[in-house]
DNA sequence: TTCTTTTTGTTGGATTTCCAACATATTTTT
DNA sequence: AAAAATATGTTGGAAATCCAACAAAAAGAA
């Protein structure tokens, strides 16, 4: 365990918490670990679920399971990231599965303690309550950003809406994306084959430059950024 | 003034203040309201937004403008309904312009506010911190929502995964839903006769019964709910 | 009621996307 | 360095979507 809290010092929630008042805290938010095998599952589609979990090691994968039973995956959770802390927050009955991708130690936290301010009144209570409010709305902007992509109608539109935004958020016409082409035709809901046609029409066009995972808008491009 | 304290509380985020306690709580929030007439401007895209925004009386509209600079609405805000609070909680310069779709009243709140204790120590103000979690944690479950109906590769999945959703929520396999036709298309990013044929097209395959906004899942079907 | 306006359904052709199959390029392993 | 594995680019036909135009139905106004 206590070689656990340097590690969770890291994690978003716990930002501007200090060591010492961490052991405190986590009591305070009935915190308890878990390990799951590789392929166990660690949260059912269908259950309430009272906490939110942060993977501390290993990996896990969300999946969205549709009216035919099909699956597909919403999300892949890393160490020190979050999951399923706006369904805990709703109390709605959970309308994903969260797997273990590899063996994995999950941190899982009382998230009704977390908003209901404890008899302590600890100083860090206060501290938490910002950090959640701000995961929540950074993944509220990332969703709205991803919805605005996908609502484009054609392939290149989509990319462009996707590319012009990923040069805003690096305040530089040229920069590197966080996806390969399978990742970012998933992020967008294209065919893979359809994007790399399109990012070589684009090129080709001149409107963009890409290598890799490199890009470039173009001067000439509708909006720059240098 | 206080004829708009009544109102008020019927906020989601005021839900369980008491009368008394309103007044207080709208000055500790730093509350202002104005009002804007039909087509004016509320929010600029760019700004950065320390205030979420309570629409009080009449109704504005969220766009976001893409790198050709066209503007496609996002979401429509009725009395008693946030917006801009992901934003304001962020601190990122708004993607998006709010705009008065007819002569508004809106009620705006320095959003750091609710999350920061105050000096006095209010009891309402866990309550309020509360609420404001609990919005955008619904917001966050509707969002994944329309993703998820979104990603699916045919109209017909992108229709049947929301007539899902739909019967899930009603916790029934007959349910209305909340838009028309050419709301719908919006809402599933779909053309709307290509909509109304797959209707059609799912009536005839006896998956689901229609009339109007009326919805019945055939028992059938892959999943039925009653 | 009748007339007008709005919403919804239907059709066919133009356009776009999907998909599988394969070529080429890049990365990783041996 | 060679071989294997993975990622990316390219092609053409099948399938799905879009789109405009119009028909039918429903809602609202006169």
């Amino acid at each position: 365990m206590p070689t656990m809290f340097k590690k969770v010092l890291n994690c978003p929630l716990f930002k501007g918490i200090s060591e010492q008042d961490l052991p405190f805290l986590l009591s305070c938010l009935n915190a308890r670990t878990a390990v799951f095998d590789k392929g166990s599952v660690v949260l059912n589609a269908g259950e309430i679920w009272k906490t939110c979990g942060i993977v501390i090691e290993g990996k896990t994968q969300v999946f969205q399971y549709d009216f035919l039973g099909s699956g597909s995956l919403i999300a892949t959770i890393k160490p020190m990231q979050l999951f399923a802390e706006a369904f805990s927050c709703t109390g709605i009955s959970a309308p994903i599965t969260v797997e273990a991708a590899e063996k994995s130690e999950i941190l899982f936290l009382n998230t009704s303690r977390i908003h209901t301010t404890c008899d302590r009144n600890c100083a860090f209570h206060a501290r938490l309550i910002y950090n959640l409010l701000h995961i929540m709305a950074l993944k509220n902007v990332a969703l709205l950003q991803k919805i605005e992509c996908m609502s484009q109608k054609t392939t290149r539109e989509k990319l462009m809406t996707f590319l012009s935004m990923e040069a805003m958020k690096n305040q530089s016409s040229e920069f590197d994306i966080p996806y390969d082409r399978q990742g970012l035709a998933d992020y967008l809901s294209v065919n893979r084959s359809a994007l790399s046609v399109e990012i070589s029409r684009l090129a080709k066009d001149g409107l963009i430059k890409c290598r890799k995972n490199r890009f470039k808008l173009s001067e000439n491009s509708p909006r720059s950024f240098d």
